[in-house]
DNA sequence: TATTGTTATACTCTATAACTATA
DNA sequence: TATAGTTATAGAGTATAACAATA
């Protein structure tokens, strides 16, 4: 075809194909929660990662940083800054871990208890602002099936 | 509390609280589709964005670089490197708008329509080998409330 | 010999400022 | 004056290789 025949153009962009794809709504949907989570959690300083590793710690006192990449799909050399920065903000402190040499075991600090209890709320709050078109019934179905492709 | 006392260590790790959390689920859901569209189409050498490039490009003949940064949440500096190097593969060409001397129409070749025939039914398959415990219902579910949270 | 934590480093992705040509 | 496309560049995120200490 010659090119100067091509004079189409577009005035309303048309998604449908990708929109079947859910990979495609899956990472948009991500995406649109990430964004008010980053908003929100800018007065905390937690990207998502940070608010993952002190949750992680909260819940599992102790934890290494092993089983903190393993959980959180972080490679080892990559948290090594994040958990290096979270202890001089003083929110977590390493402790020799008691059956492994080579280890440390993570704990929160009262600071980082008291920051990650604000932040907790703050997340659990944003799961229903990001989500005023779904119903109860439709948020718990949704995390369901989610939960059914990665695990 | 002394350090000493913290003796406390993980054997299995608790993801329960993060599993609560929408964003956290869509992301590892998100992440896991990502990661076999990555493998798959590794032979036809296109990321996920390129994918998504060429595929709005054939649905849409004409579009603008405008238009695909607004629909795929790409700034503009960063689609300009996508746009020429699948240009110098030959699977897309740049034509002038008909209407907006400033602006460039995107068509596919034909090795481009081809090589995204054969890339878009590997999409469509994978959709379905990437989430084998879901019925078609459910799958038809999930992608409606996925939509409703970004839409 | 394998694993935990670490450093160094490279690569990719994303973001900002500024320029040009045209509207 | 505003917008489409572009360049240059900075910052954030992600990846691999290699090392010391311990299992």
């Amino acid at each position: 075809m010659d090119e100067i025949t091509k004079i189409s153009f577009v005035e309303e962009v048309d998604t449908s194909y990708l929109e079947t794809l859910m990979g495609y709504n899956s990472r948009r949907a991500a995406l649109a929660i990430i964004g008010v989570f980053l908003e929100r959690m800018a007065k905390y300083e937690l990207r998502p990662v940070d608010f993952s590793v002190l949750s992680l710690v909260s819940h599992n006192p102790g934890i290494t940083s092993r089983q903190l990449c393993n959980a959180l799909g972080v490679l080892a050399p990559n948290l090594v800054g994040m958990v290096t920065a979270l202890e001089k903000r003083g929110l977590i402190t390493r402790c020799p871990h008691p059956h492994d040499g080579r280890a440390m075991g993570l704990h929160l600090t009262e600071d980082g208890k008291t920051l990650l209890k604000a932040a907790e709320e703050t997340a659990s709050k944003l799961e229903f602002d990001c989500t005023p078109n779904l119903s109860s019934a439709e948020r718990k179905t949704l995390i369901r099936l989610l939960k059914k492709i990665y695990k």
